[in-house]
DNA sequence: TAAACGTGGGT
DNA sequence: TACCCAAGTTT
């Protein structure tokens, strides 16, 4: 049951929203919002996968991208997939554009080319988790659902001073979120939950003097804002060694190979090479003149630093060997590539921004 | 349950 | 420099 503290500070939060709400380019604003103005799902949707331990400033480009050239799921779903994959290069966890589009072909096959507005149908859907379940269900269909990301935790702890270290708190939080979510507008509120957490209530130094929660922030109260959320400490990152083999034929075109599916990288063009390893071998995909550049690639995943030898050789043009993709020149775009890839690419070629100056379209 | 899974920006 | 963090999901 919501009392009245609860209501006033849910309103407080909706109050603040309509006069700060971020211009985003998938949103409605709270003001065409409450003229009737509905969101797109398909532009919910796509937002929040991109968004999936994603920066706002890293997806907004993507997202403009990726609308134009797809405006619809039906569209989406009748992509290529390496197109697909070419124009998600850069934006990491690839796992999200193979899922995205095995989403969109499940909504265009099972639903008839509509997202589903439930919550349970959601999280039924290839790369849709609890959290963007319930962000396309309050955001795109209006639902109550508690949306809990990173911002959320952080507001949570902090307004309730929680000192339990997460992911083991994540229930209480999720609690704590779901009683606070209102009835009204639960679209917008869940948009000024995580808005707060991104512009006010930030890990670091939070914005506490002109936050609209200050009062009733029992954290702010104790002084141990900047220590919440508390996390579980992460184990350190091992660094790895890999061979790359970038082979480029006498008509110019690039010998690259389609990795595999699962795994890293997965289903990303690459140039071909070792596996990435502590004490990794020398492995060239075809007997040619190998020459190791002087320099390195140093690259850091999720969970573990990389550094790349990149080895060239000059070819033939009738070289195609069996499993590599013989790309032609004219084709060949290095922001195609992820960005470890490109970094090798850029060093073979002696350049340093291939990848945004070629999406910029300014090369 | 915990590890795998990218990248770029902030501090 | 090194670490943290970002609108998490999958296995």
């Amino acid at each position: 049951m919501r009392d009245t503290a609860t209501f006033d500070l849910s309103r407080s939060l909706l109050a603040w929203y309509d006069r700060h709400a971020r211009d985003l380019p998938w949103r409605v604003s709270p003001a065409d919002r409450a003229a009737g103005v509905q969101p797109d799902p398909y532009r919910v949707w796509l937002s929040e996968v991109m968004l999936q331990q994603t920066t706002v400033a890293a997806v907004r480009d993507y997202f403009q991208r990726f609308t134009a050239r797809w405006p619809d799921v039906r569209a989406l779903a009748a992509a290529p997939d390496d197109q697909v994959m070419a124009e998600w290069a850069g934006l990491g966890y690839y796992a999200r554009a193979r899922n995205l589009l095995k989403c969109a072909r499940a909504v265009v096959d099972q639903h008839d080319g509509r997202f589903p507005d439930s919550h349970d149908a959601l999280l039924k859907l290839p790369g849709i988790g609890p959290y963007t379940a319930a962000a396309i269900a309050a955001i795109a269909f209006d639902r109550p659902e508690t949306v809990l990301d990173g911002n959320v935790e952080r507001v949570m702890a902090r307004l309730h001073d929680i000192h339990d270290p997460l992911p083991k708190s994540k229930p209480l939080l999720k609690a704590k979120a779901a009683a606070l979510t209102p009835d009204e507008r639960p679209g917008d509120y869940a948009q000024a939950v995580m808005d707060l957490g991104a512009t006010i209530c930030t890990p670091k130094s939070p914005a506490c003097g002109i936050c609209p929660l200050r009062d009733p922030c029992q954290a702010r109260a104790a002084g141990t804002q900047t220590d919440l959320p508390r996390k579980t400490p992460k184990a350190p990152k091992p660094t790895r060694l890999g061979h790359v083999y970038i082979a480029q034929r006498a008509d110019g075109a690039i010998l690259l190979e389609r990795r595999p599916e699962m795994g890293l990288l997965g289903g990303m063009l690459g140039f071909p090479g070792s596996e990435w390893a502590e004490d990794a071998a020398e492995a060239p995909p075809f007997p040619a003149d190998w020459t190791l550049l002087p320099a390195e690639v140093r690259h850091t995943f999720t969970h573990f630093h990389l550094i790349l030898r990149v080895w060239t050789a000059a070819v033939p043009a009738d070289v195609d060997p069996l499993g590599l993709v013989v790309m032609p020149k004219h084709a060949f775009r290095p922001g195609d590539l992820p960005t470890v890839m490109r970094k090798a690419h850029d060093l073979w070629r002696g350049s340093s921004a291939s990848g945004k100056m070629d999406r910029a379209g300014l090369s």
